[in-house]
DNA sequence: ACCTCGCTATACATAATGCCCAGAGAATGC
DNA sequence: GCATTCTCTGGGCATTATGTATAGCGAGGT
């Protein structure tokens, strides 16, 4: 279930250079393509990749504001605000946390004027008591995962 | 800037199906190679895809938890604190947002005790002045972005 | 000593890629 | 109205990668 170091510098690579495909990914670790192409097989049935998709950025497509809203939620009323808040198309995530029914959801937004509307649309729902939201300025550290790879794999 | 309706729908395609290559793209949305390929070299040179990283699951490289914290910072301290945070590798993210020096930060951990450990380096940091977390029980709405390019190029 | 497992190395048919080009249609500027 | 510019099409061609299979080899555990 952990990886070990071959993994570890696979995924590297996969994150570095990822549209490599299997045959230069082996030249580049030193070792045969079929241990690539089992390495790779193993690391995704086991959920470690999820997949390749396109890392799509947001404000490419005309949504540079990001932002985080803590919305607090009526009790019971969990399910039906998780699919609300599903049907807006700005919401890019949202967890429960701890706490009394809080909830914690990633939006986007045109503009800062914008964001307001989307914000209306958040919390225009019944279930949801109060809302607070904070405005992402700067992002020093965008997702990541290599450093938790290297550590995962023993570096 | 904007994207069109063939650039949304191979965003889509490449979401769905992220290993089938220019080619099969081109017959599922039925136009010539040579478009996809250049739609593709325009959208990346655009900087709406960054790239095709590999999606790798923290949960499946043994670390299940995951939690929010809001970081209070000292005045001033703000890029020492981000060189900080930097260096722990279960930092996943790093927001500064709207507020009095807040950030918000993404963190993962082996196990709840672990999270101790893990805020524990993140707040043994002088620059930080408070530290409240919120511990992610579930993610009914994983990172997504194909809502808001469906609405991005027109539905 | 034996067995299993993962890696190596090689093979071969099929498929995809990178790159080229000429031509058709639509949109833009003059 | 007309010329220019873009984008898409459809084709070709050499090179490269993929999927799949095989046999041998060494390290680990039992």
């Amino acid at each position: 279930m952990a990886i070990d170091h071959l993994d570890g510098a696979l995924l590297e690579l996969l994150a570095r250079e990822p549209r490599i495909g299997v045959l230069e990914a082996s030249r580049r670790l030193g070792v045969a393509r079929g241990t690539v192409q089992a390495r790779l097989d193993r690391l995704q049935s086991n959920g470690v990749i999820r997949g390749f998709g396109p890392d799509v950025d947001p404000a490419a497509l005309g949504y540079p504001v990001t932002a985080f809203a803590t919305l607090e939620i009526k009790q019971g009323q969990g399910a039906d605000v998780r699919a609300h808040l599903t049907t807006v198309p700005e919401v890019l995530e949202l967890h429960t946390t701890t706490g009394h029914g809080d909830m914690l959801c990633r939006l986007v937004a045109r503009s800062n004027a914008d964001l307001q509307r989307v914000i209306d649309r958040v919390v225009g729902f019944d279930g949801i008591v109060r809302a607070s939201t904070a405005i992402v300025m700067e992002n020093p550290v965008p997702l990541r995962i290599i450093p938790l790879v290297q550590q995962a794999s023993g570096d």
